[in-house]
Parts: C-alpha cells; structure tokens; sequence
RNA sequence: GGUCCCAUCGUCUAGUGGCCUAGGACGCUGGCCUCUCACGCCGGAAACACGGGUUCGAACCCCGUUGGGACCA
C-alpha cells in the first residue's frame, strides 16, 4: 500500500488537512505501507514557502510522520509536459487556441442558455500549430459512463457527457491541477488515494487521464468534510482553524489527534486511544460517509483527559511554555523537583496548558495577583478576624508539614466554631489569588512557609481596607 | 444553474434485517463525594427527517420527497 497526503501550500494546516494527513499515516502504518508527502504548489500565485514550513511544522506537531517526501509539483514541470506530449502523440491530448474571451463570451450564452458551461471541443480536429500561442487539451471520451467504487462510499458513476476537454497544460506551459496529481500519482505508485470528498467531482475528470497514460488506477476513499456549527467546510470565520494554533491554547497534541480520529472514525465505542491502538484499529471499514461538525468542547474534555493523565515531570517543560515571563521568581522557581510537584499538584484542574500555567503562577512568581471578584467576596472585613487567627497561629506553627497545618486548622475550627471550609477560602485566596485551587493544605505546602505567611499578612491588611467597589469620581 | 455527496439524541458516534424498549461519549441536568473548583461515582432528559415499497420482520435494503453540503463556474 502507497498512500500520500499531498497538501496546497496556500495557508497553515488546519483541522480539516490534519485529519486527512491523520487518516493516510494510519492507514500507511496500519497495513505496513508507505505514507508520501507532496507538495502541491502548482498554484505558484498562491502558494508561499511560509505555508510549507507551516504545514510541516503541523505535522511535526502531531507527530505524523512520513515516508518519502517531500515532493514539490513545482520540481516536476518538466515531467509533466512530457506525458503531456507523449498524450499528444497518441491523440489523447489536442492544441487548442481559443481565445479566452471566445470561450468566455460561449460560457456566458450557455449560461444564458440554462445549459452548463462546458468547453465545445472546437479545436479538437482542428491541428492547431504549436508556433501559436495554445493550450493542451485532453480528449475526454464521450458518452461514457466513468464508475468508480469508492472505499467509502460504494459505487459511484458520473457521465462523462458532462465533462468536457480539460486544459492539462496551460499557455504558459505549466500543468493544471488535475493533470498534475495524475501524473503525480501515476509516477509515486500511489494504490490508495484518500482525500477529502471536496474532490469527489475531480476523480472522473481524472480516471480517464490514468487510462490514457496506460497506467493502473488507484482505489479512491473520499472522507467526509468537517463543519463547523453552521454545517458549511470549517474555515477561518468559525475561529481557529489551524492545528498551531491549537497548540497556542494550550492544546496537546495527542488530545487534538484522538479528537480528529473520531470525527468519521469509530472503534465501537472507545473513546480514547493511543497511538498503538490507533494504528492497531485503524481501517478504513469503519469511516462513516456524513460529513461532522467541529465540536470543541468535546476537544476540551479530551485535552483535559490527557493533560490529567500525563506524569508531572512531562507536563513540566509544557507548562514552562505556556507560563508567561516571571518577572519575580520566587526561590523554589529553580528546583526542578518543585516543579514536577506543581504540574502534579495542578493537573487534575486544567483543561489546557494555558489553565495550568495559570494555576501555576501563583505558586512560581512573587508577583501574584488578586482576582478583584475574589478580593471582594473573600477578603472581607467579616473575614479579618479569621485570616488574624491563622495568620498567627500559623506564625507560631513550627512543623510546616500536612499534619502540623491540619491540627492548626482543626483547632482553629474549634475555638472559632467554624468550618473547615469557612476558614480555607479566605486563606486560598490569600495565598493563590484565586477562588480555585487544590485542597488547602497542599496549597501552603506548596506555597511554604514563608511566602503563606507573608500573603496573608497583605491579605489582613487588604480585608481591613475599605472595598474599591469600582466606583470612579469622574 | 449543472454534477455529485450526505441524513441515528444539540454534537461526535455504535448499529451492516430479528440481540434495539436504539448503546456509548461530549455537553446539559439531579444527586453523592467535598475546604473552593475540578476529578470521580450514581441517576435523568435527549435521536432513527418524511412518505412509499421489499420482507414473516426494517434504523439497517430499494424508490421518492424534504433538508443540508461540496464541486464546477
């Protein structure tokens, strides 16, 4: 088996060409095949050396590997003409010279006409000579029935009346897109083309072009599109729509991979694999024909499954990404056990990166900040008393272990006739900043000593000020 | 407009003629757990687009309708 995933370098790699390149690599590693990577940029207008690196940049995120590749369209112009003369040797292929405002004023009559616009096959006997500026034309069998059967979807047949002569070479010599992938394919050995099903409409364009090279045809298996919410191809305006950008927000990559491979793909009814299992499952019996919307709070549930179920000490240098600069690290911010610690500590709570490096950074710089909505609720002046009493006690607790905090807390919730919960909130926020934390406990642990002990002293001193309640004198 | 594709809970899906009183997952929701928020656990609401066939029997096969989408300009 020879697969590709053949991308146009006009833009990033978004979810849409992550899945297709996703569903070849598994297929390829599935069945022990070979997974090439091409790069269609016959579009030179369009195509920018940004988009390439991009695209393999995004790959290389997933961790999509390839075999042969990659190859540039735009390397093989040669190649192309010369199939495309040997086409015109054996009468598959004819010059045309119509001019273009001839062809588009006949498209616009049969418009008028409610017929669909197709080339009249005018130069087809025509015997144009090369010294006029021409294009090449491939002779498109007529009154044909073109059936494929596709690994998806079954038999399917167009009629090829309602094809017409398509360009293969432009006047500029270089091939157009359908020309090019054939001979692409043809010259790769690809066996199984699998492509999104935007391209269904070209298979029969391209069917008869491999017939005419004399060359074997691939089996097709068109995948089903991704929608976003409105149920039309995902693009830009449902937001973020390349794979990077995913990893911006804090996204694993496995998470976006499992995600990916369930939209059209199902093992029964499992939910999360790894890579093994994907490639041990993975088969093309099993991707359904609908199209599926984009759903990212189900990608959320799954990152958040992956970064919980990920060891701290891989989490670490993931999470030092995601962290924005520390202006003022506090002094356990350069051991690296205390970070592993953290990540650990954190996970469980974060649904991306970006969550965690936020639960983090209280724990890592000085700098903390207050959440103003918590400052308001928590560190009220009903809550000063509390904070003074732990604040001391605290003060004077010498063993700062999980069994020495407990008995202060357990004690203080004794003489003040209090909860454990009421006296823990103000105290988180004190510490954290924050309304959402792990457990109390850790959280001074976490902090030490000193830093608790510091923080809730300012945290006194700002329940005792009076509330800046947002009202401005202006 | 022409050609083609698609159709199970809001979403992703299981289902390949009897196992379906339609299963799982996300989300939503009730409860438990609990120092906050999550996690976890237990429960709930929620779907076979419609109409005809075929068949003893249809979510599953066929036809049509409707709806959606893609491609070509």
């Amino acid at each position: 088996m020879r697969v590709r995933f053949a991308p146009s370098p006009t833009g990033h790699l978004h979810l849409g060409g992550a899945r297709t390149a996703l569903f070849n690599f598994l297929l390829a590693r599935h069945y022990g095949g070979t997974l090439v990577l091409r790069i269609e940029d016959t579009d030179r207008e369009r195509s920018t050396q940004d988009s390439i690196a991009a695209i393999l940049e995004g790959l290389g995120w997933l961790d999509l590997s390839w075999d042969e590749g990659p190859f540039y369209q735009t390397g093989r112009f040669d190649r192309y003409r010369e199939l495309a003369m040997e086409l015109l040797e054996k009468g598959h292929a004819y010059r045309c010279d119509c001019p273009p405002d001839l062809l588009e004023s006949k498209r616009a009559e049969a418009m008028k006409q409610g017929l669909p616009p197709r080339y009249d096959g005018r130069c087809r006997d025509r015997s144009v000579s090369p010294d006029r500026p021409h294009v090449l034309r491939f002779r498109t069998p007529e009154k044909e029935s073109i059936v494929f059967d596709d690994l998806i979807r079954g038999p399917l047949s167009f009629d090829s009346s309602v094809l017409d002569d398509l360009i293969i070479i432009r006047s500029d010599g270089g091939p157009t897109y359908n020309f090019a992938v054939v001979v692409d394919d043809v010259d790769m050995k690809i066996s199984h083309v699998i492509r999104g099903d935007d391209h269904i409409n070209n298979t029969p364009r391209q069917i008869p072009i491999f017939r005419a090279l004399g060359a074997p045809l691939p089996d097709f298996a068109h995948l089903p599109m991704i929608y976003g919410p409105d149920r039309t191809r995902l693009s830009k305006r449902h937001g973020a729509t390349s794979v990077m950008a995913y990893r911006d927000m804090g996204f694993l990559p496995q998470a976006l991979v499992n995600y990916l491979v369930r939209l059209g793909w199902s093992h029964k009814d499992q939910e999360i694999f790894t890579r093994e299992e994907l490639v041990h499952f993975f088969d093309l019996d099993h991707v359904g024909s609908s199209p599926s919307v984009f759903n990212p709070e189900k990608l959320l549930w799954l990152n958040a499954h992956y970064i919980k179920n990920t060891p701290g000490a891989d989490l670490v240098p993931l999470l030092k990404e995601a962290l924005p600069p520390l202006p003022d690290p506090l002094s356990q911010s350069s051991d690296p056990g205390y970070w592993t610690r953290l990540a650990d500590e954190l996970k469980g709570r974060s649904k991306t990166l970006n969550d965690l490096a936020q639960l983090a950074h209280p724990f890592l710089d000085r700098s903390r900040t207050i959440d103003p909505e918590a400052r308001k609720k928590v560190l009220t002046l009903a809550n000063s008393t509390v904070l003074e009493q732990l604040s001391l006690a605290l003060r004077a607790l010498e063993d700062w272990s999980g069994e020495g905090l407990r008995n202060v807390f357990a004690q203080m919730g004794e003489s003040l006739h209090m909860k454990l919960g009421e006296l823990a909130q103000p105290v988180r926020v004190a510490i954290t900043g924050k309304t959402v934390s792990p457990g109390i406990f850790e959280v001074l642990l976490l902090a030490g000593r000193e830093i608790s002990l510091a923080r809730l002293e300012e945290a006194l001193r700002l329940s005792r000020e009076p509330v800046n309640n947002g009202n401005t004198h202006d």
